[in-house]
DNA sequence: ACCGATTGATACCCATAGGTTATCAGGGCT
DNA sequence: AGCCCTGATAACCTATGGGTATCAATCGGT
């Protein structure tokens, strides 16, 4: 029952069971051989099996002997490899994460850093969760998300964040429509254009950029369609029930019958963020949000700038 | 590098995790609370790492806790498993086995015996080598193999043996030869035909055996040819070069072209029987002992009896 | 065949690690 | 506010792990 047996035992064993001498073992355990030997005999009453055959001049292995060495080896090894662990896990390099996207930040950088993390912390696990900012907004609070990529701008008093994407608009429009013709779209030519958008209720964020820029030019966007996602949103336009402004990493995907188009007369852009509590920041959790930072200074940069380009010719 | 870390700290941690709760946890190890907290603080100076949150109200697992609890838990259940496996090998339940047989032993009980060992003990891992009698005896004495199934009598000083089959002679001869119409041949009929057997440096043990019940009928067998195995004797009877003495297991076996008769005119009898050396015995060996013998009191009589019956029709 | 060298076991001592009791400091709860 | 429950701390005590000295047995070499 209480087997009394502890690691120090299974380390005094696999020595002398090696060396097969209680001297040697002791010299290399930086110990003295009568130590070594009652440990021994504790290790053997605590199990009640005869480990080892000492015949005053030589030792041998029980077969139970050669039974608990292997194990000994084992288990001395998975405890190493255990405190290991938790000293990595104390990093940041082992753990899990919850992390909340929108449909503009998974069809942007998102996929790509995700890829890179995995591969650089393979023992972090992800569970990557489809919100609207609004909804990440509430599972951060609540920590049911630890980082979160949103349509910004986040202004939220104890929130950090970092700017992933900041895109311009693009006119996404039936390849049908007169005003697809044009290699790039002013603003103004989009008032009183029937507009498809997603539901106020969730799109919040989205919308409020979408006004505001049409609020410059003076107009409001005459919504005539909303929609639940962005994939309802381009087959509602594509089914010509109207058009719809979006991000530039909408040119990621492609729909038959639709043309992308620049949007033209502002410079308006479109921020997705990764945001976190700022506030018990986890290892792991921090250890993303630096990986995050490194990414757009460094791998990223690459992709950002392809995309700046996209957006600017 | 010396962690410090033993099983102890391995089990508090554990009931603390799970208990979250210190004075809990202390009550079900039967440990005073303040032991416990010195121990937890030990642990994770040892590892250097944070495992648990403490609010002076809650109690809460880091993540690098969440990690270390896991591997507790497969540690300790390993240990557990470990002393667990040593007694069982202590007793002879886990272990390893080498152990010798003849064509005779092979064709006979012996694999029925293996077959039943193992069922019973499926943690015995179990080598089987042929070898001929003579020499399982050298490799009995130089420890390479436990226990032997060998063509007996055995009278060695040291060895403990039982037996296993104790089988009358039958005679092999081509189906073509004039003898195989006969239901039982006289013994005094084999003076003058050519015998096959095996060669004689190998096949001593039962050779003598040949030549003694040869003598009791006052003839020498004239061997014309000698080969290595049974499959080889098997095989130069049926070329029609001699025939040969063989044992009632041979049924067990077929070639096409061959006919097996009882040998009559005599009652003798080779035994094959199961030997070891009787100073320092391994458990698992004596187990092995043990259930031979348990085997052929029970299991076995069955068995015994049809060959038995076999060999007296 | 004997003596020295080496090995594991034993006896004894000591420092320390691990346990206990008593007490404190901080948060909820009534 | 006051009580109670929690984990941390302090002081102390004993059991235990480790050290030194020594013994008995066995192997090797001369």
């Amino acid at each position: 029952m209480a087997s009394g047996c502890e690691i120090r035992h299974l380390r005094y064993f696999q020595a002398v069971a090696e060396e097969l001498s209680f001297r040697g073992a002791a010299e290399r355990l930086n110990l003295a051989q009568p130590a070594l030997s009652r440990a021994i005999r504790q290790l053997e009453d605590s199990i009640g099996a005869r480990l080892l055959e000492r015949s005053n001049r030589r030792v041998a292995l029980t077969e139970p002997g050669r039974v608990f060495l292997e194990g000994c080896r084992r288990t001395l090894s998975d405890v190493e490899k255990l405190v290991e662990d938790t000293r990595r896990a104390c990093h940041g390099e082992i753990g899990h994460l919850a992390i909340g996207y929108t449909d503009f930040a998974i069809s942007g950088a998102l996929p790509e850093i995700m890829q890179d993390f995995r591969s650089r912390y393979p023992d972090v696990t992800v569970d990557l969760l489809h919100m609207v900012t609004a909804v990440q907004l509430e599972a951060l609070r609540r920590g049911d998300i630890q980082v979160g990529f949103m349509t910004g701008p986040v202004a939220e008093p104890g929130l950090g964040h970092v700017t992933v994407q900041d895109e311009r608009l693009v006119v996404i429009l039936p390849e049908t429509h007169p005003l697809a013709r044009l290699n790039a779209i002013p603003l103004a030519r989009l008032a009183g254009e029937p507009f498809v958008t997603g539901q106020a209720a969730h799109w919040s964020h989205y919308l409020s950029h979408v006004t505001a820029v049409c609020q410059t030019a003076g107009f409001t966007p005459r919504v005539v369609q909303e929609a639940y996602n962005s994939e309802g949103i381009f087959g509602l336009v594509a089914a010509n029930m109207g058009l719809t402004l979006h991000v530039e990493c909408a040119r990621n995907y492609f729909r038959k019958g639709l043309a992308i188009r620049p949007l033209r007369g502002t410079d308006h852009r479109v921020p997705t963020v990764a945001a976190w509590k700022s506030v018990e920041i986890s290892p792991v959790t921090r250890r993303f949000i630096d990986f995050v930072g490194e990414w757009l200074d460094g791998d990223g940069r690459a992709l950002r700038d392809a995309l700046k380009e996209l957006g600017d010719s």
